[in-house]
Formats: C-alpha cells, sequence, structure tokens
DNA sequence: AGTGCGCTGTGCGGTGGCGCACCAAAACCA
DNA sequence: TGGTTTTGGTGCGCCACCGCACAGCGCACT
C-alpha cells in the first residue's frame, strides 16, 4: 500500500471544480490494479469507470487467432470506460492493467449521473475522449508505416509519461503483445536502444537512460499524440460551455 | 444535380425528433462534394460540421513524409466534425472527399448550440462518436495484422456500406493512398479478386459482382465495425438520457 | 485519326518482420 | 543446493510488401 494516496493524482479528477468533485469523492473507492488484471473483458457490461493514479491500462483488441494489438493506452491521464458516457454500455475491446498500480473507481450509474448534468465533469470527459481518439488514430498511422524499434520507442515514451519513474516493469513478452509483434522482434529493437546507450533492462525491468534518445528514436507519431494531449488537457476551461475559441495557449 | 434530395438521407439527420430536426433544417445547406476535396485541414479551424448525403469522406493523417493511412470513413451514416463538440476545436488528421457525392452543412456555431442543449442531438452525435472509435481502433488492429487483401475487401465493405450501388469511381492509386500502401499492392490484390469473380473493374470503375465472397475474403475488422455501427445507431433510443440498458435488440 | 495522358499490369531485387527451434542465464522455489 | 520456470538472445528459411522501372492499353481531347 503506498504512503498517501488521494484521487488528485489522477489529472482528470485533479481538474474538476470543488463542486463536482465533492460530488464525487465521496463515491471514490481505491483499488489496486494488479498487474495482467482485466478490467473489462470484450463486449462485457462496463460496472466501473477507473481513474488510474499509479497504474497504466491497455484497451487492447484480440482477435479469433488469439493474436493481440493494442488500441490505446491510459493512464493518470485518464480514464477507463468511456462507451459509458459516449452511450454504447460495452466496446469490443478489453482493458488489461499493463503496469501495476492503484486507481479509483466509480460506480457507472453516478458517473452517467454526473455526466448527465452537463456540466464541466462532461466537458472533461469529452475532451479527454478526443485526445483518446487522437491516440487511437495515430496507433494506426504508426503500425501502417513504422518500424517495430521506432514503435518500441513510441511505446516506451507513452509508458514513461504516465509514471513517476525513469524505470518500467514490464517484459519484452508483454510488450510485444501490446505492439502485436513477435518478442523476437522487441527484443532485436530493445538490444539496438540498449547498445546504443539509450535504455537499460534486465529480465523486466527497463530504464530509460536517456529520453532525448528514445525521442528522436521514436516516430512522428508520440509527438503528434503528446501535442494533442497537452493541447486539450492541460490549462482546461471548464467554465462556460465551449468559451474556448482564442484561449491563449503557452 | 440529383433530382431530389433530403437531409433525411443522412442517417443522423433522419433519426432526430421532430423538435431537432425542426430547430436544424432551417440551417442546413445542400453543398456538392466533388471528389478530393479537403473538408477539414490537418490542425485547422472547423467552421462547419458535414453531414454527408450521396458522397464518403475519409479521415487520414498525412505524415511528415507525405505517406498517408486512413483513419476512418465517414459517410451518410455519420458526420464530419466531431472535433466541434467534443471540444477540441481541431484535429491532426485531414478529411478528404473519397467517393463525390452531396452533403448538408451546418454551420459550427449552430450545432454547438444545439449540442449544448444536452438532448437527443447531443446522445445522437456521442453514440455515433463511439462508432467511430470503434472503426479507427479496428483500423489499427487491421493494419497490424492483416494482409492488404484482406484489407481491400474490408474497405470495399465500407465504401459500399455507404453507397446506393454496387459501383464505386475509384482508382487502384486513390485506394492504395487511403490503405496506406503500393498502388502495386493495391493491383494485385484487386487483380485476385477480379479471377475469383467477386469484383470486376476498369479504369477507376469497381463493380462489385459478389459481396457474399467479399465479405468471406476480408478479416473480421469488417464484421466486428459494422456490428457496432447497427449496433450502436439502429433503433436509437434518444428519449430519457441513458434509459438504454436491457433494451430489447433485434 | 491520332496523340497524349491516366490507369493498370508485371518483373526484379531488397528487406523487414514472421514462425520456429534452440540455447543461456537469471530468478524462483523446494 | 539443485531443479524448474521465466526471460532474453540467436540463427535460419520464408514471405509479404516495398521501391523502382517500364510496358500496354483505353479514354478523352483536338
Amino acid at each position: 500500500m503506498p504512503t498517501s494516496h488521494s484521487p488528485k493524482q489522477n489529472h482528470l479528477l485533479a481538474a474538476l471544480p470543488v463542486a463536482e468533485f465533492g460530488r464525487l469523492s465521496p463515491h471514490l473507492e481505491l483499488v489496486p490494479m494488479p498487474l495482467a488484471e482485466a478490467l473489462y473483458e470484450s463486449g462485457g457490461l462496463l460496472q466501473h469507470v477507473y481513474f488510474p493514479t499509479t497504474s497504466i491500462v491497455s484497451l487492447l483488441y484480440v482477435m479469433e487467432d488469439g493474436a493481440s494489438a493494442e488500441i490505446a493506452v491510459v493512464g493518470n491521464e485518464g480514464v477507463l470506460g468511456i462507451a459509458l458516457f459516449m452511450g454504447g454500455e460495452t466496446t469490443p475491446s478489453r482493458a488489461v492493467v499493463q503496469s501495476a498500480g492503484y486507481g479509483y473507481r466509480l460506480k457507472a450509474s453516478l458517473l452517467k449521473q454526473e455526466f448527465n448534468r452537463a456540466g464541466p465533469m462532461m466537458r472533461l470527459l469529452l475532451r479527454y475522449t478526443q485526445a483518446l481518439i487522437t491516440q487511437m488514430a495515430q496507433t494506426a498511422v504508426c503500425n501502417r508505416h513504422h518500424s517495430v524499434e521506432q514503435q518500441l520507442c513510441r511505446w516506451l515514451l507513452l509508458s514513461l509519461d504516465r509514471l513517476t519513474t525513469h524505470e518500467l516493469t514490464m517484459t519484452q513478452e508483454l510488450i510485444a503483445n501490446m505492439l502485436g509483434v513477435r518478442r523476437e522482434g522487441v527484443t532485436e529493437a530493445a538490444g539496438n536502444l540498449q547498445r546504443a546507450g539509450v535504455i537499460s533492462y534486465s529480465r523486466g525491468r527497463i530504464t530509460v537512460l536517456d529520453r532525448r534518445r528514445l525521442e528522436q528514436e521514436a516516430c512522428e507519431c508520440y509527438a503528434v499524440v503528446r501535442r494533442e494531449f497537452d493541447r486539450l488537457l492541460s490549462d482546461i476551461p471548464l467554465g462556460d460551455p465551449f468559451q474556448i475559441i482564442g484561449r491563449s495557449r503557452a
């Protein structure tokens, strides 16, 4: 159990105005999210939404033949269960914990209730959803055009952004499953990065030594996603609906 | 100019209750959508939303080196410009007319106004957005795992679903750009399908002869997307917010 | 009728990633 | 301490797709 834990460690919850946060916080339940736990199954009904704090969760689609591919990744910047407020109740993808940690969960009915007030919470969730859409779109592009090594860099960076350390606990086998490539492909790519002094790893423990270089090695996809998350989710104007055109940007 | 034209040819507009449709219809402007026109540029501000009736539009991302990849396709089942109501105002992707036709457009401010009533229009748009998300996710999966021929089948089916004919006007070069593959790859895949009697084509004119077979040749991705669109957008309950759990499904 | 251009067919070498098989070493455990 | 499991490293043949080059062929236009 971590020494201190607060819902505010999740950026979405932290961005809520006091009124909204006050309404929700009594119902936020801290839950451990162990490695490989499936929060949602493909097509399953969503009972809760999850706001990760120290964990990272992958959305992935598993094909009929068992092969899989990651659609997007969600950490303390976001929330799992967007299908609830989008109105679909369920999605064809699974949600699997990729990096163990904690998160807060909220009953589906309470989230929908808050969403239906059509206030700051709704606007916040929709903005996050748009950022997630960008991530998915860029995943599609990256899958089409970029090498395993570039994709590995992108993936490491996305994970890194959602952690406080420069170290991630993650076997190459698992990474391969996420990227939807062979384990050997990851071994080779990771080997290159290690020889270049960008990362170092051993038995499921990867340390990023040179983030700068990692960003250089990655394809443009990471930057696009990162920029879009920053644009949409930093300095969020949650006041009057849609009074956001022409706001200054840092 | 087509003989008769009605906003109801767009499924979203057709699904609106009378009150909402009445409010919007005076402001719907019929516009031609010629081949290769860009409705939105990457990062550009969105002035209108577009409800295609007889046209098909591709969302695609163009990379720094000029290579491109289709993210999703939008026709008479949907709408272009979701970033407007999601709160982002813009997206990193372009929107390019892939099949010439018509559509209705609506000023951005009016759409946002209607969306902010948090009524049926909002719920409808959000459900559509979820369906679109599924399409993007499945595009990512398909790009990762499936052959050019399978992807071509998926792509033809998605286009076919958005047209009234069994014929599409589309060069192999253009298809290649959408799929993000070589033109020669499309030539070969299309040649196979033609020899098998599934399609026939000549100089930018493709006729689907055997839709059944086309579906068999396609990967599961098409079915997943199709099922999700049907589930989310047919028999849409637009009454009380979120009273949709447990509704009967055909 | 002729000509030019846009669309399609084809061949060829190169290569990145796949599937498989196997090994080495670290970690775990009794 | 010795055996088992987990993780990572490597080699090899294969194949889909790539990039390039060039050749037919039909359509439109003058």
